[in-house]
DNA sequence: CTGTTAGCGCATTCAG
DNA sequence: CTGAATGCGCTAACAG
């Protein structure tokens, strides 16, 4: 029944009849309590919000790597709550999955040290472990905001603001960082009037940058770090009629970016590559491989379309 | 460990001790092998594409009802593939799991009947189970396009275009159903020229709608009859510089369409409504629940936001 | 090449 | 109320 050698052709058709005539499953809860290294084929994935067009996009990628070999993947959505996180992280260990694959909601992975010890491989994507050695596989993220700000400052804009999400989570921390080291080149200071955080939602973005553009100074272009706060300032600049006067770049693309007017341009981040090279190394480990974790990175990409293109 | 009456204090103690001392997870496939029932908590989801945001909306809405249950979800993309149908519904049958949501991609799930038999309960969303009796939460499909067709009759259009994804399957069916019922009414013949099918992906919808615009007779409006298709009419509608001068309404909101300029009229679904219904009548089920199957449904809304209210 | 046996981790049943 | 014995479905190790 498993493919195995040493069994004649006779046995394996009686045993193929039998097993259509009854339906018979194996059931693979069984097997890998049984079989050697007690491997479940099944993985987990926790993500930020399975109905984000960054973590979809991941999740299918993942999905297109783990089905051909037969193995399944569980998904969970983390919504930022780090308890969520620990509640699930749990879950999955007590259905034995052979790996997880975390995007970490919480800022201290320690409390997964048993599961490793354990034999779970782990890699985490888009933020770093903390506190936990294992791969992860990450986006240039400093860099790649550097580049789109670089982008603005190119386009003559002196004064760009910064609208990002929860400030506490190291991709927000980075990519502000690469905000920073863009002005900073060009001998700029750094204005923190015009540097809002935590905007936690599109609509919070929304009303954060129309007020910020209501302002008697308003910045000429705005660098938002993160996908639902670009689209909570393109309502807003919609909204204002400043669409066209107010230069936007986004971090992270998302789906009818390019079709809006003007197109938004964004700092294109790679969720079908994190995603693959996210399950191959989770694969590799899963297969042995027990060379020191290691971080991988996936460069970003500029996409022009028009809204970073705006002269102040 | 599990909560049962009858254990005294000390004793409780002295396990939940042990259980931190050692990292102790209990083993959730060893415990169905031997529980009455043999419930594994784990249910699956079988999707069109989880990278579609009707898709990960949905996913979305069945997590939020299993998790706070303790249920896991597995969820996987089919791509309107049957024979992977077959392939994960053997491969969630081998791990047992208790129940499972298909949106299916063929057209004949009576190969289910043994699983069904085996007492797995299955909810079929999105389009109803064929050769097998089970519950299935749909949306209005042929009510939802008559009205979506009939608002663009009202603002004065009497060449209304089709435009749809695959032909074999029953929404799409339905929704022609639907289309073509509104024009019945208003006394409109229909011309099956610009009736187009089998448009399965955005690209190939724009094209399709390119060339039907180009014509020496085009319509006036276009019905779109899913989310990527009317994406691809918009687009088509971009390129040709028409989005102010052709009407669209499309099937399925997607997220940006009031973003777009103009807005994109269109006939909503409820996914989280539908995941939300599907998990909750599958844990019923599960839970024991053994009336005879019934299909349930959720309706649609339209939401007008300027393309559907463009006059000939 | 084929049939048999033991035990994976747990819940159930029964004896104390 | 507690401890010990049994078997769920499977694979690994072994005897034929």
């Amino acid at each position: 029944m498993n493919g195995e050698p040493g069994v004649s052709s006779t046995l394996g058709r009686r045993v193929r009849d039998a097993i259509d005539e009854l339906d018979f499953r194996p059931n693979i809860g069984a097997r890998s309590l049984r079989r050697a290294g007690g491997r479940t084929a099944t993985v987990g994935l926790l993500l930020e919000d399975v109905s984000n067009p960054f973590s979809s996009a991941l999740q299918r990628a993942v999905e297109d790597v783990a089905i051909p070999r037969g193995v399944m993947v569980f998904t969970a959505s983390l919504d930022e709550d780090p308890q969520r996180e620990r509640e699930l992280t749990r879950a999955f260990s007590a259905r034995r999955a052979d790996g997880l694959i975390i995007a970490p909601a919480s800022t201290d992975q320690s409390y997964l040290e048993s599961e490793v010890r354990a034999g779970t491989a782990i890699v985490c994507i888009d933020r770093a472990a903390r506190r936990l050695e294992v791969d992860s596989v990450l986006t240039t993220n400093v860099a790649g905001a550097t580049a789109g700000v670089q982008h603005l400052l190119e386009h003559g804009h002196r004064r760009i603001a910064f609208l990002g999400d929860r400030a506490d989570i190291t991709t927000a921390q980075q990519r502000y960082e690469g905000y920073l080291a863009a002005l900073n080149q060009a001998g700029i200071a750094v204005d923190t009037s015009i540097v809002l955080s935590d905007l936690t939602s599109q609509a919070l973005a929304q009303a954060a940058a129309a007020e910020l553009l209501g302002r008697a100074d308003p910045p000429t272009a705005v660098f938002a770090a993160q996908n639902l706060v670009t689209i909570g300032v393109a309502r807003a600049l919609r909204q204002l009629k400043q669409e066209r006067s107010v230069a936007l770049v986004g971090f992270d693309d998302f789906p009818l970016a390019d079709l809006l007017d003007p197109g938004v341009t964004v700092v294109a981040q790679d969720p079908i590559a994190i995603g693959r090279l996210a399950a191959t190394v989770l694969f590799d480990r899963i297969g042995g491989n027990d060379a020191p974790p290691a971080t991988h990175v996936v460069p970003t990409r500029l996409i022009a379309r028009g809204s970073g293109e705006i002269r102040p």
